[in-house]
DNA sequence: ATGGCAAATTGAATTTGA
């Protein structure tokens, strides 16, 4: 079972490339993030017209909004409000007997200090709270994929020393990210299949004049593998070249193979 | 250190992203 995480940047708007995604990557699941419309507005039948006829999705007006669009069928489908918000942050499914989670976790805007910036706050609250709820739940046969927002490692960004207190790289992000993968139980399917050492990138700022010259990345989007099932995965992608594309997502999709 | 872009909503300007 091949699984995709992307954060697409508007659904309707980027249809389009959906297709190309499909057409490359060829996978059986794939999870997108701010899908930024209302259930009303999502283009289900679009989607199905791709292949893709199993279909979770919980958006909202504008911001946030998650889909689990699949070949094979979805099963048990769930959501979780997460940090007191009844927001379009999360929703799950099962798919071969695989619990996967798609997650959109706040961007926590500029400021990284929840006294002044409320939004870095809830970004912390929310990781903290996801944190705990597997703590309890200890997940097996189970995936969290996402737009984590959260560059975990030094290699996971183009400079640490200069994002050291930029929101997504700060020390606390860091640290929580780690702990919840570690307190979860999962493995960084990513980060194992690529090695400590390869430089992993998955978003690109819109702002660059040139982001392939400049390439000042960060590896913002992630699939965790539950512990009891690391040793399934047997590949990972990251589609880099879908960030050149015309009207891109300023995030690529990343997916792995689970045997 | 700063600036730089994109999308959605609303109707030229604002909010949010990261």
């Amino acid at each position: 079972m091949k699984i995709t995480s992307w954060n697409i940047n508007s659904v309707r708007l980027r249809l389009p490339l959906l297709e190309q995604v499909i057409r490359k990557v060829d996978c059986d699941v794939i999870c997108l993030q701010e899908t930024k419309c209302q259930d009303t507005d999502y283009p289900e039948q679009a989607i199905a017209d791709l292949g893709y006829g199993y279909q979770a999705y919980r958006g909202e007006k504008s911001y946030n909004g998650v889909a689990i669009i699949s070949r094979i069928p979805l099963d048990d489908i769930q959501f979780e409000y997460w940090a007191g918000k009844e927001d379009c942050r999360h929703i799950s499914a099962v798919a071969n007997g695989v619990r996967i989670h798609n997650f959109y976790i706040p961007a926590g805007g500029d400021e990284p200090n929840r006294e002044i910036n409320p939004k870095f706050g809830h970004k912390l609250d929310f990781v903290d709270e996801v944190t705990s709820y597997f703590a309890k739940q200890k997940p097996q046969k189970s995936v969290m994929v996402g737009d984590l927002n959260i560059a975990p490692l030094a290699e996971d960004v183009w400079s640490t020393k200069q994002l050291k207190n930029v929101v997504s790289h700060t020390d606390i992000e860091r640290e929580n990210l780690l702990q919840l993968i570690e307190k979860g139980g999962w493995t960084d399917a990513m980060r194992s299949y690529f090695g400590p050492d390869e430089i992993l990138y998955s978003w690109w700022s819109y702002r660059a004049r040139d982001y392939l010259a400049s390439n000042r990345g960060r590896r913002l989007d992630h699939i965790f593998v539950s512990n009891d099932i690391a040793s399934n995965v047997s590949g990972a992608e990251i589609f880099s070249e879908a960030r050149g594309w015309e009207k891109p997502s300023d995030h690529v999709p990343i997916s792995i193979t689970l045997d």
